[in-house]
DNA sequence: ACTAAGGTTTCCAAATATGGAAAATGACGA
DNA sequence: TCGTCATTTTCCATATTTGGAAACCTTAGT
């Protein structure tokens, strides 16, 4: 897949807040499609659908477990979304200590969660 | 505006390859917005509307000179990029290390570009 | 004031995105 | 095999996105 493909592919799919809350669903740990519906309050056919724009993404993966379809965060992608960043956004250029303390308060911040 | 918002909106904006492409141009510096148009072969009013979904995302500000517009890059959003990923990715939780060297190595990659 | 240059907005048509309901598929278990 | 559960796909209606052309501002320059 083209890089441009790639990157619109992912930009797309975190550009609709429900399809994030999915993603946020999941950063508890891997859940079926039915599991993820119910909890953000869709239409099963809703989050199957907006399931699988994050999984053209990259954002996760699916896999057939039984009956059930588990999703769970795919994480290589941030790292190509990290590059974009890094590549088109002069500010990181030669700023790496700042972002590594902004990112250490954002630990700090957030402490406990994700397993 | 509420987070969501900010967020639908730059993901938005970067979920669009020729939008992506009017800020790599942007990467060397302030531009009209007939120069960027044809820089990368857009009409001025198809360039118009992306750049307003760029500054819409908060990626670019936009500031008049005499006739002219320059759009340039608006670099405070990226924090806010960076901490929706780290919020929501468990990836980088804990694994700071491993993006500082990242980053680094983009770095090296990347060596010389940017104002 | 007149004209032109630089952008923006409006209007239109074509393409894409979205949600819900219902039909279709796939995978068990009896 | 039959029935059921979990999910996907199809179909439909509505809404949003996009590009181009043309009309419309705004700011110089004369």
């Amino acid at each position: 897949m083209e890089n441009d493909d790639k990157l619109d592919a992912v930009f797309f799919a975190l550009s609709d807040r429900r399809r994030r809350l999915l993603l946020a669903e999941l950063a508890g740990g891997p859940q079926s499609i039915g599991e993820l519906a119910a909890r953000v309050g869709m239409k099963i056919s809703a989050a199957s659908k907006h399931i699988s724009l994050l999984e053209a993404g990259q954002l996760i993966v699916k896999s057939k477990r039984g009956k059930e379809t588990y999703c769970q965060l795919e994480l290589a992608i941030w790292q190509e979304v990290l590059s974009f960043i890094s590549m088109h956004s002069a500010f990181w250029s030669g700023r790496f200590d700042e972002l590594e303390h902004f990112l250490k308060t954002q630990e700090a911040v957030n402490g406990s969660h994700h397993s």
